[in-house]
DNA sequence: AACAATAACGAACAACTGTTAGATTTTCAT
DNA sequence: ATGAAAATCTAACAGTTGTTCGTTATTGTT
């Protein structure tokens, strides 16, 4: 196996257009038919190469997992956390709720990473205790912007923050099971309902 | 295998127990590590039985799942529907979504019945077909109380009520993902913060 | 008590799984 | 072009899976 660290010299070595490419399908992969279902035969055919070729790159089928996961809980933070300083650091925290709720959106519905590789509590013990953490401190994001609405004195009482957080999560992760790419809605679209529900509620007032 | 259809006379026969054991301990077993991680051997095991002894009850291991998906989804619909009717048809919309909110929560959570066995897209597509019908059904009821609450004028517009609705559907399921049954929080508690949400939002007026 | 129907056993199966290791090819600096 | 290093192939392994089937035990009716 090798570590996936480029080579010193800018070059990128074919180990890690492999090592990419299999991280790449896998994830897709995982996506559209679940983890589990998901055998190592089947990512090597998918990247073009043999099976037992994986182990060069990877030490086992886990540590792929592994790979798909930081990946992609790292990549929606970053890019959510962009969204956030986009919108700007004297912007209301509700503007900037709505533009991570986008930037999620955005993120897990184009890199098919939703729900079906958030079925943690299956995961292998080592893998799940440091993605949870992951999960945990992604999570802490949404906390911390209802926590600044809050202190911005911009929230009704009346409700447990952490419980809306939760409902919050719930409905955006399972957006990637009934979201169809090829229908009307964009993940913009979504991220306007959410935000008006939990603006304004849906009942007159 | 036998139908499942118990017997003429009341009695219920040795095998009517047995089935409904093994649908028992199969759904625990699929909430607990998940559809795929677990065997027939390890059913056959909860049960008190041998292996091969399950196809005496079941032609397959999916026909388990199905049976398992099928009273899920129906024992659901069915205390949905009764805390409907129990809130009674004179009452308000809102009173009856607040119901059905409720109830689903607590057959979910108390049936350990989930998400986790939800993760429909990759059932064998034999019975994904019947058991996305199901659950379409199902939605449908949510639906109709949304629409009822419409036309008894108690909803703002501005608003898509079928994504509003799916949100709100991904919210509910993903409950069983983070609830703790012994934590502090009732089932009746989230679905009095999910009703306030949709109410009122959580945004001052 | 005897007998047929019912229910469960238990050993075997073929297919598939992740993984290994030695042989083979490809890459690239010299 | 040559040789070493890097990358991939290929065949095999041990274990697990769902399933089958002939045998055995249990049940209930006469």
């Amino acid at each position: 196996m090798q570590t996936g660290v480029q080579a010193a010299n800018g070059k990128l070595t074919k180990a890690d257009k492999t090592r990419a490419r299999l991280i790449e399908v896998a994830t897709r992969l995982f996506q559209e038919h679940g983890t589990d279902h998901v055998t190592v035969r089947r990512i090597a055919a998918a990247a073009k190469i043999e099976a037992g070729s994986i182990y060069y790159h990877f030490s086992s089928r886990d540590e792929i997992l592994r790979a798909v996961l930081e990946r992609g809980v790292g990549g929606a933070r970053e890019e959510v956390m962009a969204a956030i300083a986009e919108a700007g650091a004297d912007s209301s925290a509700l503007v900037r709720l709505r533009a991570a709720l986008g930037a999620h959106l955005k993120y897990t519905l184009r890199h098919h990473f939703s729900s079906r590789l958030k079925a943690i509590r299956r995961l292998p013990k080592r893998l799940r205790d440091h993605h949870m953490q992951q999960e945990r401190d992604y999570a802490a994001i949404f906390a911390r912007l209802l926590r600044e609405a809050q202190r911005e004195d911009l929230l009704r009482g009346g409700f447990d923050p952490s419980v809306v957080r939760m409902l919050t999560m719930g409905a955006l992760t399972w957006v990637a099971e009934w979201y169809d790419p090829k229908g009307p809605l964009t993940p913009d679209e979504i991220a306007d309902e959410l935000m008006g529900v939990l603006t304004n509620g849906i009942v007159k007032p």
